[in-house]
RNA sequence: GGGCCGGUCGUCUAGUUGGUCAGGACACCCGCUUGACGCGCGGGAAGUCGCCGGUUCGAGUCCGGCCCGGCCCA
């Protein structure tokens, strides 16, 4: 029986990824199985991307590493569970809806303005899921799940109601990172820090008792706000002044002159002013001495009526207008232009207020602890990366505020009772419910029996959505047996989001359950453009994916992320690489269709009796070590380490080397024999296979390609995803062979040589080669191969003698010399 | 100021527990149309692994100090 057919001559790489990527969905062989209760599982915790319609060479990074993860599980003999869901909510899309429709989302009803979002979201999923599915990315879609699907929210507001009843949801009156452009609160971790060119102005404050002090202050506009000045208290120029009352300008309030150790004596005079609230540092001098709260900036970033005259002024205006009447009473000093570390809102750039509002809070400072116990007990790759989470932790003053002033986003299901105030929470069973069209399911207020609601307008942070999908993925709530897939394997995730993405998905999880939700974290790094920036359509170095994968396909577009750096750092995009990918591809597809032309009649059901010959055994010996470093990479996602081991031997070894010694042997069997050439068509058929499999992860559809003409009949495999990773066969592994081989190999590369310094093509025949060597035990090695090297060497003749000194030393090993004759 | 990461041929980059580890890609030079592939093959040149000290028989690989770059946090 034989099975292989011969390869094409041409392969047509884009049509061939499409092909595998609609019969792979036809045929459902990344679906997880979940019914199967034989089967180890592994569940991969993709990261719910937002859709912006633009899936760039950072996700493709991202995706090609967990896939890569997902198919080599699969083949070890995993039930893999690969969801893809989409994180929808959030502020980009309603401003984008507001652009398209010309409105602003206060002027229609909350459910209108929802429908909007929900369009456009969709119409960028599609583009994006069309890119994963362009990737080739074995995605189970059968699971594929939305943020903003009210089934997806009735869970997120389920993981509200719970907490909330658990104690770790609460509201209150606390200091919050304010954007007045979005005018919404948001958490630390939505601040950014960028350096920017400042004033530092210097004015004078006169004593209650006399004198005056300079203090400087790059925030002149809160000096309505001002309710005390510090000095540090090992400042010897300030000390005599602590506790002593002055003078605030313009608002001629009486303050104190207060000690605080954290105020840097270098910075402008040593001397500051406390205002509700300038910075973060504010915050907690205003907690420690009880100081007065006076909030003067208004939630879209004006100042009101506690600035008195200057009320109703944008933040800048008002800062001109203090700094002029400073002027006028000659009490502005100096102004010295500075760089200074300014917060600024993630999204639009624009510099964070600190406010004090009414917002919903989850209590995430208690569990730092937890949180770096788990990070410490967890997988890392690479292991340094839990050192952002932790940092993160422990880095954090405030907790974690949920609450958003916005509209497209998981309502919170919360109402208040219209007399007492009291809060009404929604019962599970109420769930999904937007309290902002629904009132409570109840007849009456609980406490004071009065029967009109308010209802809660905040909506939740997306986060607080997207931080459950460990839980989700696995089932949580309605799939009994949801434990079995929590926590999850591996959590995938960017070094740019450890201190979002992996620190909510802890806390949150911690809190509700308990547990950690990820076994590991595989951290990818950023993609960097050709000036070695990160890459970004701002910077002007931006390359789209979908002009690479439609350029150069799946294959070679993943080859470039997986061998482009090592895993966790970044990696710049290059074209080359993908070129190089695309080399590959043509090369192995060229080995294949050799190999193919060459197999037509080998049949795998009679390997019995086949002698091997030397170089065969070299080969598979050599093959056998790639499979074991191979697995070993890839167990510890070393991708790069790992594609480059099977990319090295494939291109080097196999084709380089080795059908390059044999090719006379399979085309001559008039000459070496039937058995000779069974022995390298089974090396070949061997070979060919194992390879294909350790790359198919990698490059799954040329793999597949090429499996299915050469090998799926008679290994029987649906697809090469699902045939069984290659074991380890010690008993193959075999050194002596090895070193004997490359004897040989070293010996032909000589002749080689010789050809090439004369300008000789490869394929000239010569007339007699002479073997030197004083050693009888080379003498038997090389005559093993005998057939090989008169092969490889186009000699007519081999002539091994046991004599020292004549002839060229073959490089590296000094006992061989060889002498050509014409 | 603190933490983390990096500094390897012209360029980009790989190097688990210290001993053929100085490897790969691109670029470069010289050849060759060899019955899979010239989108290929053979051959070649190229790096004192940021600097200084230390541990060791032996260090890009470990330790200390310094210089430079990046990120995060003050």
């Amino acid at each position: 029986m034989v099975y292989v057919k011969v390869l094409p001559k041409e392969c047509d790489i884009i049509k061939v990824e499409e092909k595998w990527q609609r019969k792979w969905e036809e045929t459902g062989i990344y679906r997880f199985d979940w019914e199967d209760t034989t089967k180890p599982t592994f569940t991969i915790d993709t990261p719910p991307p937002y859709p912006s319609g633009d899936f760039h060479m950072g996700n493709v990074l991202n995706w090609t590493y967990f896939d890569v993860v997902a198919r080599y599980k699969r083949m070890k003999g995993y039930n893999v569970l690969f969801p893809q869901g989409w994180d929808c909510h959030g502020l980009p899309t309603e401003v984008e809806v507001e652009e398209r429709y010309g409105m602003r989302k206060a002027e229609v009803h909350p459910k209108e303005f929802r429908k909007l979002c929900e369009q456009l979201v969709s119409k960028y999923i599609d583009i994006m899921k069309n890119a994963i599915i362009r990737l080739g990315c074995s995605v189970d879609w059968m699971i594929e799940y939305k943020t903003m699907d009210p089934n997806y929210w009735r869970r997120t507001q389920l993981s509200f109601i719970t907490l909330y009843k658990n104690g770790f949801i609460y509201r209150g009156m606390h200091p919050i990172n304010w954007c007045p452009r979005c005018e919404t609160a948001i958490a630390d971790a939505e601040v950014e820090h960028e350096s920017r060119d400042g004033a530092l102005y210097y004015m004078e404050f006169e004593l209650v008792e006399g004198g005056s002090l300079i203090i400087a202050t790059t925030r002149p506009e809160l000096i309505s706000a001002c309710v005390a000045v510090s000095v540090n208290p090992f400042d010897e120029r300030y000390r005599s002044y602590i506790g002593k009352r002055i003078i605030v300008p313009i608002v001629k309030r009486v303050v104190e002159i207060i000690a605080e150790e954290s105020v840097d004596p270098k910075f402008g005079t040593g001397v500051v002013m406390i205002c509700t609230y300038g910075d973060k540092a504010d915050v907690k001098v205003v907690k420690r001495n009880q100081l007065p709260i006076i909030m003067c900036i208004t939630h879209d970033g004006k100042i009101n009526e506690e600035a008195g005259k200057y009320a109703n002024m944008t933040i800048e205006g008002a800062r001109k207008a203090v700094i002029e009447d400073l002027k006028n009473e000659g009490l502005l000093k100096k102004v010295e232009y500075i760089q200074q570390e300014v917060g600024v809102c993630w999204r639009c750039g624009t510099p964070i207020e600190i406010l004090e509002r009414e917002q919903w809070f989850m209590r995430t400072r208690a569990l730092t602890d937890e949180v770096e116990r788990n990070a410490l007990e967890l997988k890392w790759y690479p292991d340094h990366m839990k050192h952002r989470l932790i940092d993160w932790a422990r880095s954090l003053d405030w907790d974690w505020v949920v609450s958003r002033q916005r509209v497209f986003a998981t309502p919170i299901p919360i109402w208040y009772c219209g007399k007492c105030k009291e809060v009404i929470i929604a019962e599970a069973n109420w769930l999904p419910i937007d309290p902002r069209v629904e009132p409570p399911k109840v007849e009456k207020c609980p406490k004071c029996g009065h029967f009109e609601f308010i209802p809660e307008r905040d909506v939740l942070d997306t986060w607080f959505d997207s931080s459950l999908t460990c839980a989700i993925h696995a089932g949580w709530p309605d799939r009994e047996g949801w434990r079995k897939l929590f926590p999850a394997d591996l959590h995938p995730s960017g070094y740019d989001i450890i201190r979002t993405w992996a620190y909510y998905l802890m806390v949150h999880h911690l809190a509700l359950f308990n547990e950690r939700p990820y076994k590991s974290c595989l951290i990818n790094g950023m993609v960097l453009g050709s000036d070695g920036r990160k890459m970004s359509k701002s910077k002007g170095n931006y390359v789209a994916a979908p002009e690479v994968i439609d350029k150069y396909g799946a294959d070679a577009t993943r080859q470039w992320a997986l061998a482009g750096g090592a895993t966790g750092y970044d990696i710049p995009f290059r074209w080359p690489d993908v070129e190089y990918g695309r080399r590959f591809i043509r090369k192995l597809w060229n080995a294949a269709r050799f190999a193919s032309y060459h197999l037509m009649d080998y049949d795998s059901k009679l390997e019995k009796g086949i002698e091997l010959q030397l170089l065969d055994k070299w080969l598979l010996s050599k093959l056998e070590r790639v499979v074991k470093r191979v697995t070993d990479a890839l167990e510890n996602c070393q991708f790069n380490v790992a594609i480059e081991e099977v990319r090295n031997f494939t291109w080097h070894v196999l084709c380089d080397k080795y059908i390059e010694a044999v090719k006379d042997r399979l085309y001559r069997l008039e000459i070496y024999g039937e058995g000779k050439r069974r022995a390298a068509q089974f090396a070949l058929y061997n070979a060919i296979y194992k390879v294909l499999q350790l790359l198919a992860p990698f490059m799954p559809h040329i793999t597949e390609e090429i499996y299915q003409v050469m090998y799926a009949e008679d290994k029987g495999y649906k697809s090469i995803h699902i045939s069984p990773w290659p074991i380890v066969d010690e008993g193959i592994i075999n050194e002596i062979v090895e070193r004997h081989g490359d004897l040989i190999l070293a010996l032909i590369s000589e002749v080689r040589k010789h050809k090439a310094e004369r300008r000789m093509p490869l394929n000239t025949s010569i007339r007699r080669l002479i073997v030197y060597t004083s050693s009888e035990e080379l003498i038997d090695i090389i005559t093993l191969a005998k057939d090989d090297v008169i092969g490889a060497c186009k000699s007519q003749e081999l002539i091994i003698s046991l004599k020292e000194g004549e002839g060229k030393v073959v490089e590296g090993h000094p006992e061989v010399r060889i002498m050509i004759e014409r």
